[in-house]
DNA sequence: ATTATCTATAGATCTATAGATAATGC
DNA sequence: ATTATCTATAGATCTATAGATAATGC
């Protein structure tokens, strides 16, 4: 019905397929029945074509961790079942996996996005830990420290389970790690 | 003074700014003094290029492996000083972070590549992490979780790292998860 | 009037092949 | 003979701009 909306799902499966840099604005027109032109004239460039979709991937993603738990109180729990969740969008995951690597690269238009996101990400995790398991961690590690990490374990099993899903079980091993934080006496 | 070698070398460096979708040829022949043609002289297609750009890197960092314990037994601790050490080359740990994150993509020449990288790394960490710390680890997490926890958490941390580096302790971060591995009794 | 699309097109690239020329090794 | 490079070039793309035309809203 929006055009808008329509054409940031489709450009969100290119850059899902192709990455950002082997993404084509042909290729997104082509999937909405348009032509090149007709996206450009919704969206003026790529760059502004990708920051749009990461917008409101991101705006998703928060109705996702605001909606299951009701009482709005996010915890280690709530994680693990978007985990678990995404092991049923493997486009949504390819895409972030994907688009985040390639922000590193020098100019990249997302880098702001993802440095910003994950510094935020660190800081609200950081206090999801400490109310649900306190200032310490087994082996002396602190919330500061496991915030980070946790969100490693997320993308990395993410990338070893999107090149081998049969041998990697995503959500098992996330619970296993979250075991591992929960772990002390 | 190796033609071949020299080439090999700035195509990891253009790949780990551009990434292999973003680099192109004519810029890796640039870099060594060669037209495009030139290159092609050496490596008949882009495709092999990269294929032997991640051979000549996989050997390298098995030498990194071997050579510190001398003993050529690996312990965690051989791996901590990996990424210690890889703070001090961001070229290649962007580099990997780009391409790894790329070959999820359909049809990307260097998928198999890293599915067989990733399935071997598992099998020997589980190894060397069954030798130091047994069968049963905190939380009653096993040998076999673990090993690909560690590399998620490697893979996770150099993202966050890249994008922030003043922010993210990599080394400390990595030494924090394996005080996590270790806290048992 | 404004919005949605299209055709036309400029101006850059990119990969890869063909074939010439120069240098080196036997 | 073989190896190292180069020029020339085919054949695809790609992004983005300019400007036309059709449809919709006031």
């Amino acid at each position: 019905m929006n055009r808008r909306e329509e054409i940031l799902l489709a450009a969100l499966e290119v850059f899902a397929e192709r990455g950002y840099t082997g993404a084509s604005i042909a290729a997104v027109a082509e999937r909405v029945g348009l032509t090149q032109q007709g996206v450009l004239h919704y969206f003026p460039s790529k760059d502004r074509l990708l920051a749009e979709v990461l917008r409101l991937r991101d705006e998703r993603n928060l109705d996702l961790i605001t909606l299951p738990g009701e009482s709005g109180r996010i915890t280690l729990d709530t994680v693990a079942a978007i985990v678990e969740y995404n092991e049923q969008r493997r486009g949504i995951v390819q895409s972030f996996t994907v688009l985040s690597a390639e922000s590193v690269l020098d100019g990249h238009p997302a880098a702001a996005f993802f440095r910003e996101r994950y510094g935020g990400s660190r800081a609200w995790m950081t206090q999801v830990i400490r109310a649900e398991l306190g200032d310490s961690l087994p082996g002396g590690v602190t919330p500061e420290q496991a915030a980070p990490l946790l969100f490693a374990v997320m993308d990395g099993l993410q990338l070893q389970w999107l090149l081998s899903p049969d041998e990697i079980d995503m959500s098992g091993l996330f619970q296993a790690f979250l075991a591992l934080l929960r772990s002390g006496g």
